[in-house]
DNA sequence: TATTGTTATACTCTATAACTATA
DNA sequence: TATAGTTATAGAGTATAACAATA
């Protein structure tokens, strides 16, 4: 007899770890909105703030963004008074990013709030699920 | 003594889920682009054929997209030939959104390849452990 | 030569609101 | 009145290529 689905296991993952980062993505969006920013310059100034001024070519990588793409959700971002762009004088290529006073009061309330709403997510699992889960996904992700 | 790192345990897990949701959902870019799709062409015939014919409404909220946005974007599908808008003949307002043949052949190849590359994201985990994360992140995204 | 970042272009995607048709 | 879907519009995001400056 088959159980109460037909749906192979493999894509029962694919289809967990989709709807799931659906969620998780869609989070900034929500939580932006509240403040009148996108998604995407919500998680801008989310990655700034955890890790203070950055290059843009890490930005780059960390937001899975083409450096043209990045230049025009940074110009956005900067039009905003945002995120203030600034040059290294030991690598004159290079562009520092870093948070206005605006940007950083921003970027603390929606980085808290995402942060709050992620943890939720996992609030019913027993602890020691939780722990496991954030050490499976950072040996997932730091291992591409 | 601080162990290696200062980053709370909170944004820690935050940071993980997230990149981890970047991840995924950039497969669907990555295998995309090989067939000249975009990203949620290709996700909107991956959901299609996993579930079969499929209305609007449902597919609204599964790819948390806005019904005029989901119009567009079934629009531009259709316009290459990839799905089949029907109408309901029991409720007339629904409209069902199928795969043509090429649609048909094209969900099967990205949806194997994105699901084979999801899985082997979880690869080296033991099989519990494998188990175990889809459990979870199933729960996690059908409480929502 | 390789790297960092910008500019330019065309297209897709997104948010919002107003609208039609059916239930 | 509520639901299903479309149309219209403006702005944001994206892919790609060509470019300038620096290393």
């Amino acid at each position: 007899m088959m159980t109460q689905t037909e749906i192979p296991e493999a894509t029962r993952l694919a289809m967990a770890l989709v709807g799931l980062s659906h969620h998780v993505l869609h989070l900034f969006n929500d939580v932006g909105r509240g403040h009148d920013l996108t998604a995407q310059q919500t998680e801008l100034i989310c990655a700034v703030i955890v890790r203070g001024r950055t290059r843009m070519a890490d930005l780059s990588k960390l937001l899975h963004l083409e450096k043209s793409n990045l230049s025009g959700l940074v110009d956005r971002a900067e039009q905003r008074g945002l995120i203030v762009r600034t040059r290294d004088p030991k690598d004159r290529r290079a562009t520092w990013v870093e948070l206005t006073a605006e940007g950083e009061r921003l970027a603390m309330r929606t980085h808290g709030v995402v942060t709050e709403r992620l943890n939720r997510l996992v609030d019913q699992l027993p602890a020691e699920d939780q722990r496991r889960l954030t050490a499976v996904v950072e040996q997932i992700t730091t291992g591409e």
